[in-house]
DNA sequence: AAACCAAAATAAATCGTTTTAGCATATAAT
DNA sequence: ATTATATGCTAAAACGATTTATTTTGGTTT
């Protein structure tokens, strides 16, 4: 186990001063006017033995860490997953790690990660924020960290915020049920007042209205364990049968709707049409497949972590905080006619 | 922006030292006799103004930082994703914070970022190891520092590891098909020459053997670019109108080639039978659902975890390493009669 | 020869902790 | 009355870097 070696052993070895090698190691050594010779010498000596600066001591001298504080509702789930990955592979490019974890959208927890992000110094802030967390952001806002809130805002907090045109994205797919023909659609999903939920709720029921129709929401207490989620779905799904179509309002509820049908023996979209928020695997395999609402992963990736760069790199400049909507794309796969009784 | 307060601010307000008021928040008062007037009084104060040590002096001065640095494969894999969300939870109910990150199996950017945890002072590694990374973790290993692989593990290099019996697991779903009267069975998988790609591919060829039918084994070579995995997929399936059943090596190649069979309109099993390696929403919920090696996901991530904090807690002992094999579940879905033609 | 200046390098302070070694004081033992 | 022993607390060094302030050196001016 060899020891790691520190600025001290090098500048030992080469008879010089830590205080050279630190300014040659930061490229400081033209304005400290260090002598060309020497800062070959060290380089090639810092090159030859690998030596790496201590992080943790830099970090505390400095107060940067070169870390980035991701949290999102729940890792697992493929749409945060996606972008997670995106954003640590932006991240990286860039120089900063990311650290991460799932908020179950607990806002007791996430009060203790962002805690724990504080603590561990982190420089910036992503975070797809919970209900009731609107002071612990307000005040990261206050103390002057950089935080990019995405998937979903704060309306009260004013920061920057990437997110989908939940609106028009509900209402876009809704209408689409309604020129099929569809007359009992409804609109299921989780219980929540995040701003994504109720913008899709709203969407939902303009396009109802504007139909002319009824409008019929269902809210189910989001759980960890799946079996809580199945069972007042079943009870609902089994209590409306006069339905012919239902729009899903996440990835996550969508799947659990597929498998209580499944468990039913109907079929989508012959027996009940169906579109879900948030495209992935599942829905383009379903057979036949289900239409669903794909939110651009990619764009709120690069947006998020472009947004965050600019406020670390210019921490002084304080602009307004941008808010970036971005569309969706509903994919129609079963645009086959209606086939309902 | 208020100062954040440190522990000589502690010290001065109660005009007491700061050592003493380290060794009371370090639960040492007792150890070192300091009267408990005292330790309650600075513990008052210190919940009072709310003051929490600076980790990263803490980390500096005492080499340990509190972080297990994860590196997965790709994060955005839902057997991945699962494994990380579990593995998150249990760390931090055990007061460790997680910086992970993906490979993409790829040896250099791996070296990279193991580079990176090492100068970010991690205090363990839990890694599913790409190809060729042998000398870095060894060099880990001679490191004194906490290592657990999972998924799959080096031959030449002594560490504890957390593995399915990959081996038994390929060879009872070929059987299972075997059993059924399938007489065309292919294998494929990614190209790879980790231990539970090569275990796979055994376990299938044992059961071909057994069964006296011919192997046919097409391995894939991994590109983030899905086309590149499907075009040389399509014209693999093309080319073999012969075979009546498939097995997929990993959940996303085995998307993928339910993806090409739909658009070959061939429908499993009646068209071809399919078994797919991780099974995930997408196989439960495909109509009819398709059978899958189920990996026990929680069990894995509870072995990882506990042997990781076991390692941590008394760094001392140097016991054999341990390598924990677990049981996979093949989840028989579409066990219909044999539909050949 | 004294004074000045620029170039080149460095000493020492600092970040916020933990930990080693030790200082007073009081009581008990010789 | 001196020596031990225990009690309660603290000064200062250390962790490994950055940064401020300062010194040394040699060459030019006056």
């Amino acid at each position: 186990m060899k020891k790691k070696l520190s600025i001290v052993d090098i500048a030992n070895a080469l008879n010089v001063s830590k205080t050279t090698i630190s300014f040659i190691l930061n490229g400081r050594a033209q304005e400290k006017r260090i002598g060309a010779e020497l800062v070959e010498k060290v380089m090639k000596y810092v090159a030859e033995v690998g030596y790496k600066a201590n992080s943790l001591a830099k970090s505390l001298r400095t107060g940067k860490s070169n870390t980035i504080g991701l949290m999102v509702e729940d890792i697992s789930n493929p749409f945060f997953a996606s972008i997670a990955r995106l954003i640590e592979d932006r991240a990286y490019k860039n120089g900063y790690k990311i650290i991460y974890c799932s908020t179950d959208n607990d806002t007791q927890k996430t009060q203790d990660l962002i805690n724990m992000f504080r603590d561990r110094h982190v420089d910036g802030y992503i975070i797809a924020p919970p209900e009731g967390i609107e002071e612990d952001i307000e005040s990261l806002i206050k103390d002057g960290m950089p935080v990019v809130l995405f998937d979903r805002h704060l309306p009260n907090v004013s920061t920057d915020f990437i997110e989908v045109d939940n609106l028009f994205s509900t209402y876009n797919a809704t209408r689409h049920l309604i020129d099929q023909g569809f007359k009992n659609i409804a609109f299921v999903t989780f219980a929540s007042h995040q701003t994504q939920m109720v913008d899709r709720v709203k969407g939902y029921q303009d396009a109802i209205n504007s139909g002319g129709l009824e409008a019929t929401v269902k809210e189910i207490v989001f759980n960890q364990d799946e079996a809580l989620i199945m069972n007042p779905l079943r009870d609902f799904m089994k209590a409306n049968p006069q339905l012919d179509a239902i729009l899903f309002g996440t990835n996550h509820i969508g799947t659990c709707g597929l498998k209580i049908m499944q468990e039913l023996g109907k079929k989508a979209p012959t027996d009940i049409a169906v579109i879900s928020f948030d495209d992935y695997d599942v829905f383009e395999l379903h057979s036949p497949p289900v239409t669903a609402i794909s939110q651009p992963v990619e764009e709120i990736a690069d947006n998020v972590i472009s947004v965050l760069l600019e406020k670390l790199n210019d921490s002084s400049v304080s602009t307004k905080p941008q808010s970036i909507i971005l569309k969706t794309d509903l994919k129609i796969r079963n645009s086959s006619l209606k086939g309902v009784s």
